[in-house]
DNA sequence: CCCTTTTTCCCCACTTTTCCCCACAAACCT
DNA sequence: AGGTTTGTGGGGAAAAGTGGGGAAAAAGGG
């Protein structure tokens, strides 16, 4: 489970660290991935990327959709691991896509973690919380 | 349960105690979250935090809406433990939110216990009274 | 195919922050 | 009144954030 929002440095190598209770909880590495639908990096657990993978797969109803799909989701996809000091490297393209360039802010998202550039997360953290609201306000 | 209003100091590290009586129901740690619409920090506890995102989460009609949903709702939370003294350290983002300065104002709402500052509370206080003082009058 | 250039990865180093512990004074309870 | 609990402050060890050097690996060009 993963929580909070940290604003990290990347460095001219490209590295952000996470935070240390998320490294805890990966230890096997992770995979990187485009966020779907927004510009960010999603960071999976090894076995969150397993669960998602099999369950877009299900959906798949054609082979041809099927190959379409692992085009899409695995062709985007990096595997990564921490170095000694609890970074990873950002893939360029990954990086590119989401705009990040000096910071990136580190995001807790329930089992996903997602990597965001300063005016990408100021962008749609109220968009966010919009959704948020409208769905806590239809009485929780 | 978690009854009263106290002000407490926070000190430069940005550590608040919680009411001795309240840490008794919160040894395992608590969650701190925004407010939901109110401009003050919400502590939950664990099990109280469960039952809440659960219930949001069930709420979510499609794939878009939950991650915008888990964006809003973890990406503003933040685990904390007590430290000898039953203090709390205030995470950064929450602290700005809520604008609290060198005074917390801590508030036990049934379920939960609410941190503001005291110009926050000075301005809250009365609308809640005045709504509570109007679902009283309507039968109780 | 080999040599050069670039990239990757592991290690070390420094600074800042966090966290745990101790200390004291005020309040409270009996 | 005396002992216990609580509010408040701070010191110091440990961890985390940040930056960079250099060997190994990969890529690219002649």
């Amino acid at each position: 489970m993963f929580f909070g929002e940290y604003p990290y440095k990347v460095d001219e190598k490209g590295r952000v660290p996470l935070p240390p209770k998320f490294r805890r909880e990966m230890k096997e590495g992770v995979i990187l991935a485009k966020g779907m639908g927004e510009k960010c990096i999603t960071v999976y657990t090894i076995v969150e990327w397993k669960r998602l993978s099999d369950k877009l797969a299900e959906k798949a109803v054609t082979p041809a959709n099927l190959r379409k799909l692992n085009r899409a989701i695995f062709g985007s996809a990096f595997s990564a691991s921490f170095d000694g000091q609890g970074r990873i490297k950002l893939p360029d393209p990954l990086r590119d896509y989401a705009k990040i360039a000096d910071t990136a802010i580190v995001v807790g998202a329930n089992t996903r973690v997602e990597l965001w550039s300063e005016e990408g997360w100021q962008a749609e953290k109220p968009s966010s919380e919009e959704q948020a609201s409208q769905i806590i306000e239809s009485g929780v």
